[in-house]
DNA sequence: CGGAAACTATGAGAATCTTGGTTATTGAAG
DNA sequence: CTTCAATAACCAAGATTCTCATAGTTTCCG
């Protein structure tokens, strides 16, 4: 598991980046809100484990700017602060739990398991995207750049499976399987037309193309803008 | 929100109900681990609060029983067991955080607002039910007691109206507007037209009907079997 | 390099499916 | 018994998909 510990004390730090490790966890650490603050935007964590008074930047004020993004990430608050308000506060600011110092490293491991758990539960893929294009398979709703894209059934259904394979090579039989229930060679060039219509949609009039064929193999969909 | 405190002592639950209600929310109690089993699967909460020592049936035991049985509601542990050992095979046990007694009301308050900020989240509602009939959103696909049933997109966009107000009455207006994006009467009757093909998909030949007639008002989705 | 072969792209039309609408008849509720 | 709803049967317009013919590309080999 991802834990990202935030911990100015560098004794304190190291005795709970030993123990993480020991208990079969994959702990990283910064030392001050700021370091700590990129870090835990720029990688996708399981746990954020912070401490209340860090140099640079509170911690509280990189849980709030962490929340006010949109990050979602469970944290666990570890403060010397340990009066009712201090908790209070801590929680309100967006912390998911508060642990006071001193603490014992069996509750700590309990608690940040328990705050991993939500994370790896019903996480169900409901949008779809590369680059700017973006399906959205509740609203059933296809942009490219904002602009909307209005799609035919079978040409949604296309792009649905071409992004969950995004990077990957995509057959044509695999099409035909996934998209069109076929079983068997249809001995057309059904999905070449679909592919056509499909890239004269989502790919003309923009800047760079998505849908690439791979000469011999198949289609795939990807970012090739760099 | 909706909270269940399973608690015994008449006192401090007393206490407990008062305060949460004070605080805006909807609590319901049980006093003793049997009830609180029961009423707890029966009824969608958003936070159980659990004292650890119950008659009839242990705390743990009765969140052991809930996690086995896959419900995931967020849980607070109550408990005048305030040793470390104790808090860390609360949480282990399935408990989302554990608060020792004594208390401070204001604590308890900001860590159940906590819990339901979970459950509230990122949870966005892929699957809509009623009693065996299940539409999926993302695989779009609907089946009634394991039976695919293959409709048409306007067919599935009208029952998936209806299951998002299950048990409400959906009037004809509501579904001109929302299934069809009239906004004026078409002055014809499409809408009973295409009631009756859905009906005749998801409902004959089952046991039950789903799909009811409100005379005079319009249509309503719920399950009448018991 | 030249040109055939293999592969891919695309426009146009045909075939099929879906929808909205009509009507007549039957059924149910008040 | 009157009114509202349900259903079946049917049609036509429009949407969607598939087929086909043709044109364009790339690859490969002599």
């Amino acid at each position: 598991m991802r834990i990202l510990v935030i911990e100015d004390d560098r004794e304190a730090a190291d005795y709970l980046l030993k123990a993480l490790k020991e208990a079969g966890h994959s702990p990283d650490h910064a030392d001050n809100g700021e370091d700590g603050l990129e870090l835990a935007i720029s990688n996708n964590w399981d746990v954020l484990v912070v401490d209340r008074m860090l140099p640079k930047r509170d911690g509280l004020s990189v849980i709030e700017t962490l929340r006010a993004s949109g990050d979602e990430t469970p944290v666990l608050i570890l403060s010397a602060l340990s009066q009712v308000d201090d908790r209070v506060t801590g929680l309100r600011a967006g912390g998911d739990d508060y642990l006071s110092k001193p603490y014992a490293f069996s509750e700590l491991l309990a608690r940040v398991e328990v705050l991993s758990r939500r994370k790896a539960g019903p996480q169900v893929e409901t949008k779809l995207q590369v680059a700017d294009l973006v399906l959205d398979r509740l609203a059933h709703s296809v942009t490219r750049a904002g602009h909307e894209i209005v799609l035919q059934p079978r040409e949604f259904r296309l792009l649905e499976y071409l992004l969950k394979h995004a990077g990957q090579v995509v057959t044509r039989t695999m099409l035909l399987e996934n998209v069109w229930d076929y079983h068997f060679d249809p001995q057309t060039n059904v999905i070449d037309v679909h592919i056509s219509r499909l890239r004269s949609k989502i790919d003309k009039g923009f800047d760079y193309p998505l849908l690439h064929t791979v000469r011999g193999a198949g289609y795939s969909i990807r970012d090739s803008s760099n």
